[in-house]
DNA sequence: AACTTGCAATTAACATGTTAAATAAAGACG
DNA sequence: CGTCTTTATTTAACATGTTAATTGCAAGTT
């Protein structure tokens, strides 16, 4: 039976990240649901969180999202007052986007919660595993050339 | 410096499962692109040529699709002709749905190139690695317990 | 300065993700 | 048989994903 199909889903990687990642997102956006953010946004403001001050183009690139979702997720952020832009001093193209007390409140309101949920997932999952895990997909994210060659 | 803050992107299991799907998917969709399905449109029609006729529940499970989206997926594809669908014999509420020849000749046309990027990975991030990979994946979603114990 | 090129951010258009509610039909049960 | 509960699918409403086009500004070139 080795006719020529594609491989099973089972042993598809796209399939499989999605499966892994519904699952570890499902508890997750259950917490932000509770506080009216979507996963994306609470992604945004973890990482104003953490860097502080950033321009949209930034933004989009550690917290894994695109510009045009971006653009939404920022008037949408603004309008419920959980981050500040202004002008970029020097660049009148670009914006300089923080997180607000609100913002970091909401943070740190669920940050608890957050590792709570980490913590549940280390030690079900296997703490090794967990790291083995992380290394591979890191490494994978690593891989840059193209395969169009 | 232990102070008590949300862990780094880097180490965000979710994060990381989001960037590796975009480096595996990135080629995947280009691919897909030139022939005008979606990547989920994709995903439904492998299902159906892999198991045969299903019903939606099943092929929402199976392609890891919510109904809802499925819903307007079968639409599309429905009207594209790619799929066909009809009435199950002995629950009207339910549905049989079928891959056309028309959707077996694009699964065919594009299964080379299909093949030609997963062999590429396998290459270029190591077998070994990637069916630890797998594994890991696989046992993570395997995790059925829900973390609010 | 006028022109060109490039970049940051937005907009547009369409597809999907996500949750909740609505529909319709099957099953259970008194 | 009629009522109640469950199941399959769809619809609604809003948020995001995705690609292409657009706008406003910066920077380089002649």
């Amino acid at each position: 039976m080795t006719h020529d199909t594609a491989p099973e889903t089972n042993r598809s990687l796209p399939i499989a990240l999605l499966r892994a990642r519904e699952k570890v997102m499902g508890p997750i956006r259950a917490m932000l649901a509770d506080v009216g953010v979507t996963e994306q946004q609470w992604r945004v403001l973890r990482v104003l969180a953490e860097r502080g001050t950033l321009d949209p183009t930034e933004i989009a690139d550690r917290s894994c999202l695109l510009m045009p979702s971006l653009t939404r997720i920022l008037q949408t952020l603004t309008a419920k007052g959980l981050i500040t832009r202004e002008a970029h001093p020097t660049d009148r193209r670009r914006q300089l986007v923080s997180i607000s007390a609100a913002g970091r409140q909401l943070i740190a309101d669920n940050l608890k919660e957050s590792q709570r949920l980490n913590a549940w997932l280390r030690e079900s999952f296997g703490a090794d595993k967990l790291d083995a895990l992380l290394d591979l997909l890191n490494e994978l994210d690593a891989l840059d050339r193209d395969p169009r060659g």
